[in-house]
DNA sequence: TCTGAATTTAATCATTTGATTAAAATATTT
DNA sequence: AAATATTTTAATCAAATGATTAAATTCAGA
């Protein structure tokens, strides 16, 4: 800390510095330098991954001298800390929200989830190789951040499933084999979208339209799976 | 090529450079030098990616002075092309070799595919994301090397597939939903590891557990799925 | 054992890359 | 308008990193 001092005295004081800032919603049109920075930033990050992002190449995107990067975020990985907590925090919120809604059943949740999350990775089709791949490299990023873990067992999603299994709708008990099942199904063609375009040379209007199938479909076949007896 | 020349005409001559070599199978237990380098690099390539990989981390892992891995291998960038190769056509053989079986059934291949894909994933988890996370960074990769497009298309798993639907069999035509969730299933897992982990806290001999167990489910559940009908 | 080829090493180079500095330009306040 | 604070720039640094060189060592065959 006295470090910290020592090192940027000669910098300006100002009155919230962006590393030290709460994320907030992205979502502003926030045309001023720092949230230039910023959402360059997360173009780029999402695109290539930290290690093979140039801070250089982030300040080109963002139309700004490099120094301006570090003097608005003090360096390459403040400025990733942020970008990496919005995007997972951004991705986590919508599914424990409907995760915990009393009001709506196993099976509406099932529906709300699949349509809400193939809305939002037809908008941002990188976050999830992003993510996984980011957390493959530093696995304490979740840990660090987001308590998925009470969120999930404490959920309203889990007791109903839990409900499920006793009335002998849901056949195998297993509740993460069901999350698997379910997220998997949604995310996975995004993850594999680079080899779906070339191994099926799907044009990315016929891949939105497959997606777009898939809202239907997987609330159905997650239904059958939920009926099918492994014994 | 004149450059080439000009740059290594002190190298001493071999009849068959590493770099010109053809990818051969990797379970020879090879202990020779460039063996180790070769092991070595597979081990962090998969693990941390191309970016994240420093050539003096590959020179350690295997033990050896960082000239030498230049001196076999003549660059970064074309040891990651040779582990790229093996990895990626070690992923696909499998799969282009089932899927084209004459003898078995439709049904029997979705078996196969789900047993002999979960134990390779256990032995090697880290190749899915590895694979997804470098394609994003260079789709042409896929191109470059392997025929996958006309070995899906001209398959007896699609001529089976287009039997199965033109029977009723199946419900959803697509061989594209099919295909994309039979992989997911087997695979997302996998790519999710780390979350599941943290998330559900499972601990490494719990996840193999439920994969072993998705070997005898996932052939259920995609049964399960052919017969739902979104109608 | 001798000789030339193959392998390995230590030292070093050149470039890339994240970060810093000090000064210039711009905006804000008095 | 003058003074002060904030933002931006160009130049530069230091460390990391991929690659190369030349010399030393080991190995294989005559």
């Amino acid at each position: 800390m006295i470090e910290f001092k020592k090192k940027f005295y000669f910098y300006p004081v100002k009155a919230e510095w962006s590393y030290m800032k709460k994320a907030k919603e992205p979502k502003e049109k926030d045309i001023t330098t720092e949230g230039k920075i910023k959402e360059a930033a997360r173009t780029v990050f999402h695109k290539k991954g930290y290690a093979a992002t140039r801070t250089r190449d982030i300040a080109e995107e963002a139309g700004i001298n490099l120094a301006l990067l570090n003097y608005y975020f003090r360096s390459k990985e403040k400025l990733f800390h942020i970008i990496m907590t919005e995007t997972l925090s951004g991705f986590m919120q919508h599914m424990v929200v409907v995760l915990n809604d009393e009001k709506t059943t196993l099976e509406k949740k099932v529906e709300l989830i699949a349509a809400s999350y193939i809305d939002l990775l037809l908008r941002a089709p990188e976050v999830p190789v992003f993510i996984l791949s980011e957390i493959r490299n530093n696995p304490a990023i979740l840990m660090e951040k987001i308590p998925v873990k009470q969120l999930m067992f404490h959920s309203v999603f889990f007791k109903q499933h839990q409900k499920a299994v006793t009335d002998g709708r849901i056949k195998e008990p297993s509740p993460l084999h069901f999350l698997m099942n379910l997220i998997g199904l949604i995310v996975f063609p995004f993850v594999a979208s680079p080899m779906l375009k070339k191994i099926g040379s799907i044009k990315d209007k016929d891949f939105n339209q497959l997606m777009q199938e898939r809202k239907k479909l997987i609330p159905v076949w997650i239904k059958a799976i939920m009926k099918a007896n492994a014994k």
